[in-house]
DNA sequence: CCAATAAATGAGATCGATCTCATTGCACTG
DNA sequence: CAGTGCAATGAGATCGATCTCATTTATTGG
């Protein structure tokens, strides 16, 4: 690949001129400037990134870790976190970590390395987290997604996890449910089911209602109907269940229609995170929409900002209700 | 951030040996290797991998384009690649056209100048792409996901989508269908689904059934029913779709459900690319599972060995039906 | 104990673009 | 026509790691 000093060569000018030519043209004679070009034109000039991040000190490249791109909360952020950067002149090296701390911890050493100007991270735990406390001591820009901002020290992106959950337990309890359960993923690996446990059990206790001790299922994506079988028999069955995300939500909802429970008529179900496909579901998926598209964009937008020097604390983005077909009236009885 | 320069100067000896230190301890004496590494630890020196690419004149970044990341079908295959490029040592720059082909030459100009080794594309059209025209005189190493293979000239990981759609056509032809309809996105934006029309035509012809003109949506992954009702109308009403991706199954299988047909009883519907989500819906998503997860191996696999300088032309990968409830057999009547 | 060979280290160039500073060239003015 | 000033250009250093080749230091045999 043709580089500037063959350029230059051709040309019959310096080194010099001819990245003038490019980066500061008003600089070069008409004259002499198309002389450049043409050359470039001629050899196939295409500048080299790589030499302008040595000598600038600056890649304009921001390293993103999610913890899987399976779940397309992550995908959908990504999807608006790409179009953000490329129109700031920004490229994404993308990775995931799939939520293990020991490739957390390669994956940012590995982008440190690569000099990446910033760093978005979707941590496992934001408040107990090796790789964070290695961040803590580098001056890379370092901003969080979804991670709850908390004790971390670092700025995060991402909705209210408590008021969120807390919503949509309102929202069942309006509709009528007093025997309200939540799902999720196995708790130790995630912040944020975490946090919207507790805003179930707050929203449970201001209507007086008795919060249930959390179901966890051993995958984080998948439903395990067995776990909820005991919950879903008797005189105290439960009328319906929130589930920490989405895809939880959905494959709960086929388990039950498998099993010949009906959605909503016996049970409803909620999810969290209001990924794109739930709106298209039948039932129709009744969830907690976090604004993925704005967070990514917000995401890309403040770690600009703290590129550029400037101090960040985001606030949190607002979640939305989404109502939908899976959350009805608890059948009387 | 130290350089070697400076941890050379607190070990007390000159770059060439730090350097060595690292890159090839054995040439080095242990005591001063020592030394070596304790001013690494005192200076947090972390080596700067830009400065190494400009060196040895490669990046270890496989630069990746798909159309969109809000698709499942693409951010399987992505976190597959990631795993894979990983572990190899590589780094993926991901980044999505949207379908647009002035979007597709901006982001591998950008790849080319950040000197990707080697390029993975998914374009709108492999036979007719500006980009690939381009990509034809460079050198860079560069691979298809999901175009077929075609006069393209580029090699290409992904299954016989001819095959595959005729397989489809095939299953619903023998649950009883022989009124068999297909579905799709905006044509013109993507040579698979024209492929996967083409297969359902000879698998009705086999079969001596009538091919259906294709119904086509407005949007990739969303179906609007008005542009079916005809067709699900009178004594030559379809009892089977066929659509060209899961997205716009799924959302199909809604509306229906929502418009108060039943799946399968009134129209059976069967998908194609067998996203994750498919087999947790009730009904089931009957579809065509695309390896997503093997494709992204293979294509990281594949392109390693052309950086390598290695010649390839991998074969078509292998397509399953996986069978769902949502196609059964059709109501008699 | 010295020569001969091997091991260890250093000096300097290189990758490609860009910045600083110095110099040349040109125009305008008195 | 000489002098002042600005526009245009060039020479050389720089970013950080690594490679080649030369040189120094250590080891072994005679």
């Amino acid at each position: 690949m043709a580089d500037l000093l063959t350029v230059a060569k051709l040309a019959g000018v310096s080194r010099a001129t001819a990245a003038r030519a490019f980066s500061s043209p008003e600089l070069v004679r008409p004259a002499t400037r198309e002389r450049v070009f043409n050359a470039a034109q001629q050899l196939a000039f295409r500048p080299n990134k790589v030499a302008q991040q040595l000598r600038s000190q600056a890649t304009q490249m921001i390293g993103v870790m999610v913890p899987s791109l399976d779940n397309p909360v992550f995908a959908e952020q990504l999807q608006a976190m790409e179009v953000a950067a490329r129109a700031a002149g920004y490229s994404l090296i993308v990775t995931t970590s799939e939520y293990s701390p020991s490739r957390e911890s390669e994956i940012v050493e590995e982008m440190l390395r690569q000099r990446a100007d910033g760093l978005v991270l979707t941590v496992a735990e934001a408040d107990n987290s090796a790789v964070l406390d290695k961040l803590r001591l580098e001056t890379t820009p370092c901003l969080l997604v979804y991670n709850p901002p908390g004790s971390s020290g670092f700025p995060s992106v991402g909705v209210d996890n408590r008021a969120a959950s807390a919503d949509a337990t309102r929202h069942l309890i309006a509709l009528g449910h007093e025997r309200i359960g939540m799902v999720a993923g196995p708790l130790l690996q995630s912040d944020r089911a975490q946090q919207r446990f507790e805003g179930y059990c707050r929203a449970m206790d201001e209507a007086g209602l008795i919060p249930r001790p959390l179901v966890e299922m051993a995958h984080h994506t998948q439903a395990d109907l067995t776990r909820l079988t005991s919950a879903l028999q008797g005189a105290d069955a439960l009328t319906g269940v929130i589930c920490t995300n989405d895809l939880l939500a959905i494959s709960l909802m086929g388990e039950l229609q498998r099993a010949g429970f009906r959605v909503p008529d016996d049970l409803s179900v909620m999810g969290f995170d209001g990924i794109a496909l739930g709106k298209h579901l039948y039932p129709s998926l009744c969830t907690i929409e976090q604004p993925r598209a704005e967070i990514g964009r917000c995401a890309v937008h403040t770690l600009l900002a703290m590129i550029r020097g400037e101090r960040c604390a985001p606030a949190p983005l607002p979640h939305a209700l989404r109502k939908g077909e899976s959350a009805g009236t608890p059948a009387s009885r």
